[in-house]
DNA sequence: CTGCAAACGGACTGACCAGTTCGCTTCTGC
DNA sequence: GCAGAAGCGAACTGGTCAGTCCGTTTGCAG
């Protein structure tokens, strides 16, 4: 997350305007969205933006780091992998820019990396649990969860449209077949 | 697919480099890939593309029609849902263009829906086999296997780059969950 | 208050891309 | 083997977008 210290007051209040703007243009654009299009929506000119967030990689990665933080923050209050799994896909279908980002440079961040890498850990916690329940397979891998997890979010963003929810039905059978 | 009688020897020559080219392009670059670029490929102007193709849309859909048939003659040849998903899978995956057309206008057009469609059917007789033969519970649907199927394609496109074939061993884990 | 650094935003730049124009080239029917 | 139709592609158009410039406004310290 970006935190500038010694902003002058109007400056941090377009921030945050710039902050949710991005967001929501994003969230439903996707990657491609314009900065113009945010600009417009937020209130402010295209240099408001250019001069907090140098390019326009920065400003998403600013708006990924805080969707994920939206991620994290449902994964560690979570109990069941079913749960969180539903929970997590329900942010992650709403935002398509998460989807689109995921395999991108932009996960190459540390800093998203980090977050991402925090995110797994609560994964990873979940599943050493259910796997000592028996809930699931012994040879079942993080990486093999959340593979699967980003497919049937994939897949959901696309059907999303014109079958909305279709998604939910299949967190179900992907974790019967991890037992 | 794309049909012209009566062409010229030298343009039917290059309606073909210019389908080829295309068809490399797209699968590397994904829908984004540009038009100049298929024309360096296929060492032609930009204008015989637009001769053939008024817009790179209808280009797009002739390269996916070509695609849509190798899936084709893949779903009528194989005996048993596994085989064919990873038959279909190793094509998809190799064409992020695929992929990426998978929930645009592209998959409306009714050459295409049409393809599809076909794909479809031959998936629908395979998932009716396995149903009567106890290897797929009964409530599953055409549209599920298709979702899981498409799920796995875009997972499998996304880390392709890093952990090359990692898609293959989720092909058994979803089928283990219809079961 | 007031001076001025900090911040602003509209207009601009350069790059890129889909699609068009038009003068030139090449096949082909006779 | 030639006339002209069919085809060609380099250069151009109009539009979009990321990122910059610069004259103007605004918050704040003294």
């Amino acid at each position: 997350m970006v935190v500038e210290t010694h902003l002058r007051s109007d400056a941090q209040r377009n921030l945050e305007r710039i902050l949710e703007a991005a967001r929501s243009v994003f969230a439903e654009g996707g990657l491609d969205a314009s900065v113009a299009d945010v600009a417009a929506l937020a209130g402010v000119g295209t240099a408001t933006i250019f001069r907090r967030f140098p390019t326009k990689d920065d400003l998403l990665a600013a708006v990924l780091e805080g969707e994920l933080n939206g991620l994290l923050a449902q994964a560690e209050k979570a109990t069941t992998l079913a749960e969180l799994m539903t929970a997590m896909l329900e942010r992650y279908i709403s935002a398509r820019c998460i989807c689109e980002a995921v395999g991108s440079e932009l996960f190459e961040r540390p800093d998203v990396a980090a977050l991402k890498a925090r995110v797994g850990e609560a994964l990873a916690q979940l599943l050493e649990q259910e796997k000592r329940a028996g809930a699931i397979r012994a040879d079942i891998t993080l990486e093999d969860v959340e593979f699967l997890f980003n497919a049937v979010g994939q897949a959901g963003v696309q059907t999303e449209r014109t079958t909305p929810g279709a998604w939910r039905r299949y967190v179900d059978i992907v974790l019967a077949g991890l037992r």
